[in-house]
RNA sequence: GGCCUGGUAGUUCAGUUGGUUAGAACGCUGCCCUGUCACGGCAGAGGUCGACGGUUCGAGCCCGUUCCAGGUCGCCA
């Protein structure tokens, strides 16, 4: 017989009834009814149902939940059925009973318990090995392999090749801060941990290699948010020699589309529409557009902004259309209004109700010709309500994306069930920084549309460039980019954004001096796996779906990183804190 | 870094206008119980009320400072 199990928890049914099994597993439960208990023996992949007899008694009297035993025994017919569980109809009656692990300590929070516990998230973090017990996120963590098995056949059959790329690398000239690594054998000198392989994968293809994909620790110093894992996280990084946009959104299309229709549940639209990022902000005020909201904004500008109503004057109005939105009481209005300020950072909220005529906080500036106008504009019809923002151009479009999100949340319009696509196109390539400066926008590796010619002839805040992100129910789950490959093209470019040729030369050197060697036109994206993961299983926090997560501020509680080192760690690597800052 | 919310038993929480010995549920320990599966019954242990300072005759509660945690904005090409 084996030695620890013949049959895992799922498995006995009535087919092994009379057999003699082995079984190892956690004590999940024990109800204790005197002269006999019964114990409920978990898995990872189910519960058994152990009857340990008056003659056990003694030998078992040291069992505690949650320690690990090895339980011998026959499988009988219940006498009482749990069809809640698949194992339900029999029961495994003990002969012996060896204690394997023993939990002897008091276990910081329950696991699997059926109270409606919410426990601290740090006392989980700090205890991640016994939360992992707990069924909800183990079987995140289960899903989350499958998941990266199917990314990884989808890529595999469009052909694409896995290659590791470093993890001790150069500091980059990305946007983030990095993770620095001290080099011992190099006084005053540091690696960095990669923001993300961009580089490399561009250098693969100088390289030649065709298609190439990893699945990619990237690492960034900067603060997280739910959606975002602090510190660490992984992308399906992937890039393609001689490939246009289209060849990079098909890709994307293929593995992603797939990847949610083989794992979510729920209806995954197969429709991805492309909506320029022009648009998207106009009509949801995001470049990461939840298409599962109805709600869209309009522009009634050039109707609105002339009333006498004075918020209105010399801004930029925007209006959503609230379908049957008429029958919301004041008070709703109010509190939204009262949202919109606080949270959003507008000056205010107007509204109008369309019930046998105008009603609303602006009903009396709206001359009956303004009235008709707006109406046939914004499509709106009895009983539909007006919720209007008027701001700087810049401000605008960005608090009436909140009020869509905030409308589509509080009127329970967003669409339950259902995974929406799209893809962001045609991202500006620079835009206007704060002091008036003009800077890459997104990526300055991309290719801007129109090449040498529009670079040369444009007004810099009208190129577009060929960059492209893949956005799932208000997530970005995609970025990528045809990547500019002319070094001509970039050095103007980043003359543009202020950056001398010496500039470009010393920041991405192994890159440029690459391109001087005959490069192939390339493009690519890198899909966020956490992310994935994350709306596949349903969940609105990324700490579910990853393993070992670091909290808030980054610290890992369970290993408590990061901590001191000795003195001699220091003195190896050439470092000398400031006294100020040591602990 | 800004703003918001929270920190009371192992866990999740309640705690009245500032007033006797700080409570409940689950968990834990002991005893009883042969058909439970959210087992049941009885008894019990378990608290620096995040920390420090202040106001007060008296502080879990009010004030100040600080630490920790979560959310959000900045940030994230």
């Amino acid at each position: 017989m084996q030695q620890y199990r013949t049959h895992n928890c799922n498995e006995l049914t009535k087919e092994n009834i009379g057999m003699q099994v082995k079984l190892s597993g956690w004590v999940q439960k024990i109800r204790n009814l005197g002269k006999m208990k019964f114990i409920d023996l978990r898995d990872e992949l189910g519960i058994t149902q152990i009857v340990i007899s008056d003659d056990l008694q003694d030998s078992t009297k040291e069992i505690t939940t949650e320690s690990t035993i090895m339980v011998c025994g026959e499988v009988v017919e219940r006498q009482s059925k749990n069809y809640k569980i698949k194992t339900g109809e029999i029961e495994v009656i003990a002969k012996q009973i060896n204690i394997l692990g023993k939990c002897n300590t008091v276990l910081p929070f329950e696991i699997n318990s059926n109270e409606q516990n919410d426990v601290r998230e740090d006392l989980r973090l700090e205890y991640r090995f016994l939360d992992l017990r707990n069924d909800k996120i183990h079987k995140n963590i289960l899903l989350r392999s499958k998941i990266l098995q199917t990314l990884r056949e989808e890529m595999n059959k469009m052909e694409f090749i896995e290659i590791q790329t470093p993890i001790l690398t150069s500091s980059s000239p990305e946007g983030a801060r990095d993770f620095l690594v001290p080099s011992r054998l190099h006084p005053g000198e540091f690696y960095a941990l990669p923001q993300a392989p961009q580089q490399f994968k561009q250098l693969l293809m100088v390289a030649g290699f065709n298609k190439y994909y990893q699945i990619a620790p990237c690492f960034r110093d900067e603060d997280p948010r739910a959606d975002r894992s602090p510190g660490e996280f992984y992308q399906l990084d992937f890039e393609m020699s001689f490939a246009t946009q289209d060849d990079v959104l098909k890709v994307l299309e293929t593995v992603i589309l797939n990847t949610f229709r083989k794992h979510a549940k729920g209806t995954v639209d197969l429709n991805v529409s492309r909506i320029p990022y022009l648009e998207a902000i106009e009509k949801y005020g995001s470049d990461k557009p939840d298409l599962r909201n109805p709600l869209i904004i309009e522009d009634v500008t050039s109707i609105l902004s002339n009333l006498e109503f004075r918020a209105f004057q010399n801004k930029i109005v925007k209006a959503i259309k609230i379908p049957n939105g008429a029958s919301q009481t004041r008070k709703f209005f109010d509190n939204l209004s009262e949202y919109v300020v606080e949270e959003l950072g507008a000056k205010g909220l107007a509204w109008l109700k369309i019930e046998n005529g105008l009603n609303g906080s602006i009903a009396k500036f709206i001359t009956p010709c303004v009235e008709k106008d707006l109406i046939e504009k914004i499509g709106a019809k009895e009983a539909d309500a007006v919720v209007f923002i008027a701001d700087d151009k810049e401000k605008a479009s960005k608090i009436a994306g909140g009020v869509r999100i905030e409308l589509g949340k509080r009127l329970n319009l967003i669409e339950k069930d259902v995974f929406r696509f799209c893809f962001i196109v045609d991202f500006p390539m620079y835009e206007l920084s704060d002091e008036g400066i003009i800077n890459f926008n997104h990526n300055p590796f991309s290719m801007p549309q129109g090449g040498m010619e529009s670079i040369l002839n444009s007004n810099p805040l009208d190129i577009l460039a060929f960059q492209y992100d893949m956005v799932c129910n208000g997530y970005e789950l995609a970025s990528g980019a045809v990547r500019n490959h002319d070094q001509d093209v970039m050095i103007k470019a980043f003359e543009i954004a202020g950056y001398t040729k010496e500039d470009v030369e010393k920041k991405f050197g192994a890159l440029f001096k690459a391109f001087s060697y005959g490069t192939p036109p390339h493009a690519g994206a890198a899909p966020g796996v956490d992310r994935i993961v994350m709306l596949i299983a349903g969940e609105e926090n990324i700490r579910e779906v990853i393993a070992f997560p670091k909290n808030k501020k980054a610290r890992d509680l369970m290993m408590k990183a990061p901590s001191a080192v000795t003195q001699k760690q220091l003195d190896e690597v050439h470092i000398a804190l400031k006294t100020s800052e040591k602990k």
